[in-house]
DNA sequence: GTCTATAATTTGATAGAC
DNA sequence: GTCTATCAAATTATAGAC
């Protein structure tokens, strides 16, 4: 493979969001990528900078998919980028994930889960043109929604709960 | 402590909760109750085993603590007891970080967390004497919202969000 | 950038004495 | 029921050759 860095985040994020942070070790990416524990450890020095590393390309790669989206199709954009990766590999959202482990969490990694959030709240609050400390607060029932549907659905493993939990969605 | 086993499931249930099934070892729960990891061993053979034991408890004891409730109250009764749990020790449910890492666990602890969702969407739906699919769809999404706004609210740091969050559920 | 080798620690689990 | 002692494996991480 031509970007090596690429393929171990791949692995990574696959892994996460899988098995959880303490779910994974530096064997398991090394042996998904076809090299060794070391030549890991030589792209990210230590677990915590590798699940940071992980958490903010999620999140960018996340908020830079639904950007743009017209303000009446924002909740529909995440909840349609949740539901896509929940069905095609049956996983739930990374932040979701390091947020209910957050508790073990080294504080790099929790930031960056953090910052989804935040921006979730934000961007979902914006929604139909509103602003200020009600349109965050919706923003922030419709993403717990989105995510709690998306930890029942894997829990079940039943992926088309999610769309019931999520189908009034507004 | 008179009774060992309450003990040893005390300690693993807080464990649980802060760090996720991955995130504790027979050897931290053997210094919170203060006894040798053998000795834990000796009442729950395998971490699954344990693990199992646990989750059962949380659901066994989350069902009875809410039973009775009237039905127009229900909604509030399992908001209440989250939202206490959360603010008093900012854990969120246990059966919630069970299944954020359901991909890692054995079959015997994520049978238990299904369990613990089932009944939660079959109680909440029946709120306000509803029945059927379409109840058992309310009864997801407000349990999705419950679930999805502990996960924020941890990661968050910010126990209130959790209160936005759910405000208005129904 | 990747490897071999290895250090230092932790893990789940067992044997057997008391 | 609890302990000491221990095992085999796995973990994060590093040193140094190529």
């Amino acid at each position: 493979m031509a970007n090596r860095v690429e393929d171990i985040l791949n692995a990574t994020e696959r892994r996460v969001r899988e098995a959880g942070y303490n779910g994974f070790s530096f064997r398991d990416i090394a042996g998904d990528v076809g090299i060794t524990s070391a030549s890991v450890h030589h792209h990210f020095p230590t677990k915590a900078a590798l699940g940071a590393a992980v958490a903010r390309r999620y999140t960018d790669r996340f908020l830079s998919h639904v950007e743009g989206t017209k303000d009446d199709r924002i909740v529909a954009a995440w909840r349609e980028a949740f539901r896509r990766s929940l069905r095609e590999d049956g996983r739930m959202c990374l932040c979701g994930v390091l947020g209910a482990e957050a508790g073990a969490l080294p504080p790099e990694v929790i930031v960056e889960a953090k910052r989804f959030f935040e921006q979730g709240v934000e961007r979902l609050g914006a929604a139909d043109g509103g602003s200020g400390k009600a349109a965050r607060d919706r923003g922030l029932r419709i993403l717990a929604t989105l995510e709690g549907a998306m930890l029942i659905a894997r829990a079940l493993g039943d992926p088309a709960a999610f769309d019931r939990a999520t189908a009034d969605l507004r």
